[in-house]
DNA sequence: GTGAAAGCGCTAACAC
DNA sequence: GTGTTAGCGCTTTCAC
């Protein structure tokens, strides 16, 4: 039913060859009387190029598919991935697809065609940063699929952001305003099941370690033994605070709104009485007010994840070198206010 | 590069035909040996199917695209929503693709042609809340492009939910336990710009006034003249709370948090003192525990989204009725504590 | 300057 | 049961 170039060459008393050069800037050798006629049925018939045929002729796809797991409920695809990785992959003209893969029992050949008709691209990104089943990596070996996995510090084909450097950070900005009693804030594991856990974790707590050494301060790691849900992040946070002398500085790599609200029960503002930093893929603003973020800058991450996967389709490469992504310290600065990106008000929440 | 039919056949001793018809769940017919002797090639040579070459045949592109505004910096694309495209597509055997319209002019020809290449797809998903831009609807008609309105409430050609239903929602519910005094909350629009924002900030309002007149209630609106920025609204709350006898139940379409630390900073515990209903895509938990949260279900979005742009792609209908989804209440109860899908603890924030 | 021929990988239709 | 033919929409090559 889409128009097609044939249609276009019979409207313009033209070859189809033609309409394909005028179209693909390849026209200058045209009359320009040529050209406009060309030009003015293409938009007369309202065509639309089909990219399925010119990917059959080229032998590639023309897209490269970003697969994820099926068990992520929450967002695990911050927008400046999306954007990131969309916006290199359009510059070399590709399209971005999403996969997952499901539970199903892959042994079927059947069902496998259909899956592997659903991951059809010139290359995969793997979105999974932890708890990746085995049998992926079969199939990506198996078949062959250039891979480069996102948000994981493997060995080789990877993209991946430095938390040591995001946890270091986050401590030298406390340390450099002169604090001393900065705490390390974590609900999200405890020690016991830390080590199942994404590396950014050990990371960032090892990060803040180290710069709070460097600087002859005494680490201080507010961690249960295991993962405390949201609803008791408050009540063991009035816990722990209740038994101290309170911090004069937090890094939070989660608890940190709990964390703020016990402070506000015993009259502590955040910002008068004390300073926190957090963690996030763009700059935050809590409930007191705006924090020091230390911003992973996605969008940045899928720009690499892109030149990395082109890399690896192109070259053949068995095995690319990991790619780190260096954070960045955003100051609550009221001068940066402006240039801040709030959240659109004018969005559905 | 990639091993084609013809290769599998070569290996299998066989034509591509016989290849294709076993791969393809039509193999009934041939000898066990024959298909042994191609399932056996086909895997190990690793062979993945073609889709473009595929949906060339078919003459469809087997994707559909999702377009989204560049200027989405803040996520404005649930996972739910996502995860329900993708997989109600899968089963449709659709590949699921995203897409922006970038600002540059789209005079060119040539760029046209080039964008159109990229949004290339048997129909179009239109992500955009608001503020779309005239030139993409006359894009969509000119080019006749099968498309669907996400999240927008339009008279044609959109799936999107009942937001006074899920402002009435919310109320009823507080009305319910036997209280009074309850407050809809909103700094994301301002009396004064409440009209050039999204439908969902009216229409939510409307619904708790509605539930509010209907239990004879009075209805109590905070909204200021313009914007609340978030490093402000904790200033806010704090005022128009300090004015008056503190709410028993507050509907909070925004600034929930500020509100959950003004009281608590007054002494007044979530839970405990007051009640507190929000909206989101999901269960929400609040730094004092977990609320009622009116959810939207963007996962059904998704699907009805999908069954829509199907039913517009195969009827080639001018105009197909609106469809709504209904919000649904999720109570904080504790019981549900398990089946509540709390963040995934390991992942990176 | 323009167009005819060939072929990309795949599959519907039909022949044997 | 298996293979042959033809053709999807597009582009590379090369002839005129």
């Amino acid at each position: 039913m889409p128009v097609t170039l044939k249609q276009i060459a019979e409207q313009a008393n033209c070859s189809v060859m033609t309409v394909s050069n005028v179209l693909n800037n390849k026209g200058d050798m045209y009359r320009p009387e040529m050209r406009r006629r060309v030009l003015e049925a293409t938009k007369r018939l309202g065509y639309r190029p089909n990219a399925a045929a010119r990917a059959t002729r080229a032998g590639r796809c023309g897209n490269v598919t970003l697969l994820s797991s099926v068990h992520d409920e929450q967002s695990n695809l911050p927008t400046g991935l999306l954007g990131g990785l969309q916006e290199s992959l359009a510059q070399h003209d590709l399209r971005l697809s999403f996969a997952r893969l499901p539970d199903e029992k892959l042994t079927d050949p059947q069902y496998m065609m259909k899956l592997l008709r659903l991951w059809s691209a010139d290359g995969i990104l793997v979105n999974y940063t932890h708890g990746y089943p085995l049998r992926m990596i079969e199939l990506i070996e198996q078949y062959r699929l250039p891979a480069i996995w996102l948000n994981c510090r493997l060995e080789y084909d990877c993209v991946f952001p430095d938390d040591v450097a995001a946890g270091r950070l986050a401590a030298e900005h406390l340390i450099g305003k002169g604090l001393n009693r900065i705490a390390f804030v974590d609900y999200a594991a405890g020690w016991k099941d830390l080590d199942q856990m994404h590396y950014s974790l050990k990371d960032r707590q090892e990060g803040y370690e180290q710069a709070m050494r460097d600087a002859g301060l005494e680490p201080w790691v507010v961690r249960e033994d295991y993962h405390v849900s949201g609803s008791d992040r408050l009540a063991v946070s009035q816990r722990w605070l209740e038994d101290c002398d309170p911090p004069q500085g937090v890094v939070a790599y989660s608890g940190a709104q709990s964390v703020e609200l016990a402070m506000a029960v015993r009259g502590r503002q955040l910002g008068r009485d004390y300073d926190m930093v957090v963690f996030a893929d763009r700059r935050i603003t809590m409930a007191s007010g705006p924090v020091a973020t230390v911003v992973i800058p996605q969008w940045r991450l899928g720009e690499q994840g892109t030149a990395a996967l082109l890399q690896k389709i192109e070259s053949q490469q068995a095995r690319l070198a990991p790619v780190t992504i260096q954070p960045e310290l955003a100051l609550p600065d009221p001068e940066d206010e402006g240039r801040q990106k709030e959240k659109d008000p004018s969005r559905p929440s």
